[in-house]
DNA sequence: AGTAATCTTGAATGTGCGTTCAAGATTACA
DNA sequence: TGTAATCTTGAACGCACATTCAAGATTACT
């Protein structure tokens, strides 16, 4: 049936290299959103033909799920390299915030999550990928409670809003600073409203 | 040149109700995103055939433009007469934000905002209409900055953090909450979110 | 009622899309 | 090297889309 496709120079019969393939094709869908990102956009990016597209990915479907998977991978491993770098949580959030906003400012792809722009463009028309992009971000959430509750044994914030409680109200700040960035970008702003978000949320 | 077009039934030369039309196209919009939203859908939201589309609002982005019109138009008489029918801020924004937060956790087209979703969408592909959202979205945020001070000037609440700082946080969090709420629907914690954001803002 | 001007209608048009697949290229192995 | 199996390639396909426009319907006015 279908088997892995290889790359354009077959001299060797290495497969190509997925997740350099992915990180160009979740590039090109957060530049241009789902369904404006056409096959020839993403033939150009990820440098793979048609044919060899759907040998490996299905369909167009197939290759957002899987580059929304290889996302995910790096945000978490990301995520966990700034928690091992900061020995406290708030200069770990603050880091971890700083990261985000800054990107937003710019006008690079990375400005936007991949999670949530798709989520708001397929919403109500495809529930499998709502599904599974609602369970990373979920699941992303949950990350956030984790190192709050390790922080709140240290000792570092009391235990009284719990940390899911903090962790909801921070994801949705996250939220909506994305938002509030790509409505037009006043840094100063930004800088303010993360900093604010952040004492709220260790109070 | 262009002129008006008129209804189906052409037996009075009155044209057609242009509130209404676009009240369904908005709502079309809200509930497909623009792109998905084709001309067929639309024509058959409106009741109108593509030819009186076209001779109204010259093609589809104007059919948008004039949509996005209409909702900033409606929503602006709505939280005027909200503010009408509260005589304290705390009261006004407790509403505001129900007004909000509730359709979110339903599945009608209301539980997005056209602006932010609209925008989200075309960032990056179409200045105009991103200029246009941006201009709504930012007079909104003027909207809740004047009644941030008027409720100052009463003594409702103080001055410190300003009108405008606390107008920012709260447009942020409106972002930030009506994602949170597309990730899937947990009427508590909507709840739970938009009464800490509104303690914040009116701290 | 007759006529010119205007409006309505929806089939037709061209374009761009996701997807397929047969032909050509390469490999593995005898 | 010869041959079968596998992989690569991109032109071609069908479809859905936004848009147009000529033909028909209605109006306004004499």
């Amino acid at each position: 049936m279908r088997t892995q496709a290889r790359l354009h120079a077959p001299m060797r019969s290495a497969e190509f290299d997925k997740e350099h393939v992915l990180r160009q094709a979740m590039t090109a869908f957060m530049q241009h959103g789902y369904s404006k990102t056409s096959m020839q956009k993403l033939t150009q990016a990820t440098g793979l033909h048609p044919g060899s597209i759907y040998c490996a990915f299905n369909n167009k479907k197939g290759l957002l799920l899987a580059s929304v998977e290889q996302y995910q991978k790096d945000k978490n491993a990301q995520f966990a390299q700034l928690c091992a770098s900061h020995d406290n949580i708030k200069s770990a959030l603050q880091a971890f915030l700083t990261d985000i906003a800054h990107p937003c400012a710019s006008n690079e792809a990375t400005k936007v999550c991949l999670l949530t722009r798709t989520l708001s463009e397929v919403d109500g028309q495809d529930d499998e990928v709502t599904q599974v992009l609602s369970n990373n971000l979920s699941a992303f959430e949950r990350s956030l409670e984790d190192v709050l509750n390790k922080a709140m044994k240290k000792g570092e914030i009391s235990s009284k809003p719990s940390a899911k409680e903090r962790a909801q109200f921070l994801v949705m700040g996250i939220y909506g600073l994305r938002t509030y960035a790509s409505t037009g970008n006043d840094t100063q702003a930004l800088n303010r409203l993360s900093e604010q978000l952040l004492e709220y949320v260790l109070r």
